[in-house]
DNA sequence: GTAACTGCAAAATATTTGCATCCTT
DNA sequence: AAGGATGCAAATATTTTGCAGTTAC
């Protein structure tokens, strides 16, 4: 089971100053528990942040490692929140399984899935291993 | 081993028209072996085709299951060549296993490593499994 | 000759940057 | 008060669309 903390104390804790659209942003990623395309957050927002402001919010989050960004097979840009075992430096999406919905299109991040290992031909050396399933979730 | 086909007869086979832009566009997959970006493609073709040109041609590869789009950690838009196993009406992406370096940033489509079983939580039904492996490849 | 393909222009969309102002600490 | 964050304007990049001219068959 997560600790949880509040918004407040998880930005305090990555040094971030706490401001509107921060809160806002991060409250949508916890009551989505999914993952939002920038777009999303636009819409969910209600148009309230400059769409600048909401790159900016993001780049920041990835860069401090609260967020991750998701590869999808479309190439959308994805984001979600990272878990506990995301290191603050950079070093997302090791061992996610993420999960897009092909008929209510919302993208899952299944924390509690280990990647599988995968045999590799002679001489490549995997570091991070990401995997995308795609089909219908539990709620379809 | 693969059967060799030439790329008149690939573009045949699918019904469509032989043209310069999509001879070179293939043979460039053919001679590169990984995976190329659309700028890739416009450098190497010394932009002798219109950009415009090249969205087209790639549109219409992967419509026809000639190539297809590679999920990726930052989410750039790759392309590679599809092996006889996909099918021509969409369903890429099947068993493939992805390889991108970080160091010469190469990204390799690992035909012959089939991706593993994932085990799901419950109600997920998976379809498509995408698996991007990223480190260090053979060549580095 | 006809249908399909390409190139150019332009529109639509997405992302980044600079700077003045405002807010958090 | 000082530094960081935001909003606006604008630059840049990416992708899509329409149409006229060209090419493959």
């Amino acid at each position: 089971m997560m600790e949880t903390i509040s918004i407040d104390e998880l930005l305090r804790r990555n040094q971030l100053s706490i401001t509107d659209s921060r809160k806002k942003i991060l409250e949508l990623f916890q009551a989505n528990n999914g993952a939002m395309a920038h777009s999303d957050i636009e819409k969910k927002t209600d148009e309230k942040f400059d769409r600048v402001t909401i790159y900016r919010t993001l780049q920041t989050f990835v860069e401090k490692g609260i967020i991750h960004t998701i590869p999808t097979p479309d190439n959308s840009v994805l984001y979600a929140l990272c878990k506990d075992d995301c290191s603050s430096t950079g070093h997302h999406h090791d061992n996610h399984v993420h999960f897009v919905c092909d008929n209510c299109n919302v993208t899952y991040c299944l924390d509690s899935v280990v990647s599988p290992e995968v045999n590799l031909p002679g001489g490549f050396k995997p570091k991070v291993i990401d995997v995308v399933v795609t089909g219908i979730c539990k709620n379809c």
